[in-house]
DNA sequence: TGTTAGCACTCTCGTTTATTGAGTGCTAAT
DNA sequence: ATTAGCACTCAATAAACGAGAGTGCTAACA
């Protein structure tokens, strides 16, 4: 369906209007504000057609238009142009990055807190288990009598760790060697493909030590196990609560609820995605319970798997901004990734 | 101010109507509900009597009363009895605790969970400063060329970590020495306490160490500065949502805001805190934002600090299973801190 | 003297009724 | 093809109103 450019003047200049008034916006508001030289009569009747191709539609008869979910679509499909984040708001989120690299951690929230400020909705990232990770090196670190401590590092440079027990024989130096078989088998491998029987050749030649390392194996798996599923990162839920369409109560527990319960994002974003900025509109959305909200989201290369970010807001977002930051991002978590993490 | 047997029972008849409907009582329903065995007529005497005594309040001349923050006070000091925790409760609040004792982190948060699901308010619990830990050992840990990474255990089993630089000359063994070194010196103390004039006698003659030690205590002074408040665990934020008094969107913004914005909480707690349960009641609260809703809180003792905790939630709140829950939950941790961490 | 029934009075809340105004669709003129 | 003009529609706001819950007061009662 391919629209005049007139038709598309006005439907760009609805959009607009209402994304920003959340109100119906009429004939009279169009001719005026925008020196498109036709008067409020003209500017009816396209709509009128606007509104019979599914592009608009009227809350009721005596009201202006609003964009139906479909005129949303052709907008962001066939004119949108992305708005991409500025020299200062580079600068910021490099500064919020360099701040917090020292923890990946911390780096993900405050990528997370710049995108939910930035777009003024809220923000999510996913990042992919870390039994994707690689192993990057473990020690085994001896603490009070009977007990150490088994550190894994990753490629991103997360630290995991638990705590075992170790017989009363085991001294320092044998912690050590463990340490080094471990490294010298595991490194570079995916953490999930960390298995027994890699280790099995070189066990036996180590008697006592082999209840360390049973249990140094056994800490690693309770690990995997622990942190299996994507982590998921939310910030600024709370900016839904600006906007009018979620004054209704029992809306707004809905959508917080999605978005503070651990993982329940997870399920809702889609799952095959590419790196190129992805938008769904209100009820493409598969998921039930956020048929009402729109998502603006990319996926962002890791060292193995892809992990996601994104947007989640009402239907009546700005796409413009929310696609271009987006996209920022993604190609500033990229950046980070080759500057500090290979 | 002491109150007549009958005037008591009237008192807590109407609180805790009020409590659970939110509603202002009007005497019928006392009359009726409770077996006091005398009219409605008696009844509205007696309340105007409390009325005028200040423990109850009319919102409207033809409204029934509601309780005064004075009314819930009384009744907190003089009429009370906690409800703490049954077995069943208390049986899964250490499932719960023992699912997550392999990470501090991840048992508070686990604690907290359970406080704001058992009480159906918000709950906080606020974490002292690492720096008021006790370093218990330190790790260098070789990593990519020139680099290491320094491994921090405290008391509590936290693992702090940080990267540093290392001169290329510097040997896996001098790592290992350097570890020693600091575990001689520091071990037992304060992590806010290890002084780098402790380590000036030695580090002489470690020459080409000397970088190293440096870096690592550079790292370790950026470690404490990072995270040198007092961390702040709010759960079930959301609860409030639930609260007839937050409908109102502004109140519920301005709370949710306080709730979530990180550490906002810390500087509304009480300062000094003993190991009671104590209750803060609207406007008793110093802090301006929250002079609407109510604090249940209580200390617990760590190795160092005191920590705290509680649920805060509006003033017309269930204050004896608020403060019994609070009670039991402190018992808990104080009894996870012996039984794991000493 | 304390308790209770009765009654007039008050005030909120939900419903109904008018009023207003923004915006439309249609028609006829340009 | 565009536009001015006009009658029409309908949400939103305000005003009017009745119903109901609850009170305070008084007078009768135990």
């Amino acid at each position: 369906m391919t629209l005049n450019e007139r038709k598309r003047k006005i439907l760009e200049s609805i959009i607009r209007d209402y994304v920003c008034s959340a109100e119906p916006v009429g004939s009279r508001a169009i001719a005026k504000r925008y020196d498109l030289k036709i008067s409020a009569a003209t500017v009816r009747n396209e709509m009128a057609d606007l509104e019979e191709m599914g592009y608009l539609e009227q809350p009721h008869t005596s009201a202006g238009r609003i964009p139906s979910e479909t005129g949303f679509r052709y907008y962001v499909d066939c004119m949108m142009e992305k708005e991409v984040l500025g020299d200062e708001e580079l600068d910021l989120l490099y500064k919020v990055v360099k701040e917090n690299i020292q923890e990946w951690n911390d780096t993900v929230s405050g990528i997370g807190n710049f995108l939910a400020q930035v777009t003024n909705y809220a923000s999510f990232i996913i990042v992919p288990s870390i039994k994707f990770s690689e192993f990057k090196h473990l020690q085994v670190v001896p603490m009070e009598a009977g007990k150490a401590m088994v550190l894994i590092v990753t490629d991103l440079g997360l630290i995991m760790h638990r705590k075992i027990d170790i017989p009363n024989a085991v001294k320092q130096e044998d912690l050590q060697i463990i340490g080094d078989v471990f490294n010298r088998v595991f490194r570079g491998k995916k953490m999930e493909d960390m298995r027994r029987s890699d280790l099995q050749t070189i066990r036996d030649d180590l008697r006592k030590r082999k209840k360390v390392i049973d249990n140094a194996l056994e800490a690693i798996d309770s690990l995997l196990q622990n942190s299996g599923e994507d982590r998921v990162v939310i910030s600024g839920a709370l900016n839904i609560l600006n906007e009018p369409e979620f004054k209704d109560m029992e809306k707004l527990k809905a959508i917080l609820r999605i978005l503070e319960t651990d993982g329940q994002l997870r399920d809702i974003i889609p799952d095959k995605i590419g790196e190129e900025v992805d938008i769904k509109i209100g009820k493409e959305n598969p998921a039930e319970e956020i048929k009402e909200m729109s998502l603006v989201f990319a996926g962002y290369k890791t060292f193995g798997e892809m992990g996601k970010m994104g947007v989640i807001g009402p239907v009546r977002m700005e796409y413009w901004k929310a696609a271009g930051t987006v996209e920022s991002v993604r190609t500033v978590i990229e950046d980070i990734f080759k500057k500090y993490f290979s």
